[in-house]
DNA sequence: ATAGCGTATAAGTACACATTTATATGCTTA
DNA sequence: TAAGCATATAAATGTGTACTTATACGCTAT
């Protein structure tokens, strides 16, 4: 072993911070719902609000989350708001939970 | 395209609920600490309190909840209750999410 | 059995957050 | 400028949770 085991995990151990913040931007299943709505391209609040029957306030409140933790851009075309995904990584992060998941759950029983 | 919108990301759609979940458990930093600490083998409360200088009911309460989602096995033997991480791919999420984050804050500012 | 150690739980506190209802802001057009 | 629409924010509420302090539980050995 070159390094040390304290040494070794301090790759991830100094962004821990950085990892909770996405998690927490991550841990709400309506703001994954809308965080997979503006995936395939720019969406109004009032198309993400009509396609996922959620409340206009309650949609905003969430993209403004998103947006605060730059999982989603934003552009305003007239009286319209326009929210799209940032960065495609995050999907192929949110496949390897649901895996992850998965493999979890077939090894015991449930959550 | 073979298959409408719609259709196509429901392969996520249905295990929004598990993501959350996860994440949830990923999402706060102390918790995070844990996780990693009983990464490289086996190791009691005792030894998880002394090595992250964490309060023992805070550890054990962290521990309780990563259990409940699966992410650490236990192990009794004797006085003692050693922990464990139960899946290497948890590691390979988490990595994932701090490059993520880093590409993310380098674009922009901060969170 | 009881004393001691490791671990878990209970009670209490403070704070964060998801959601709803109501209202405000801002852009566009008549 | 006034009206109307899309979006954002405020206020209020209920619920969840991270954390501390204090106590209970369970195993081991004397």
């Amino acid at each position: 072993m070159l390094q040390p085991k304290a040494i070794k995990s301090s790759v991830l151990n100094d962004h821990l911070g950085s990892i909770a913040i996405l998690s927490k931007s991550l841990a709400d299943e309506n703001r994954l719902r809308i965080l997979l709505c503006v995936t395939d391209g720019k969406k109004s609040v009032s198309q993400v609000v009509e396609d996922l029957k959620l409340s206009q306030p309650l949609v905003s409140h969430h993209l403004r989350e998103l947006k605060r933790t730059l999982l989603v851009k934003v552009e305003r075309q007239g009286l319209f708001v326009y929210y799209e995904l940032a960065d495609k990584k995050i999907i192929d992060i949110l496949k390897r939970m649901d895996e992850l998941a998965t493999e979890l759950l077939s090894k015991r029983k449930s959550f």
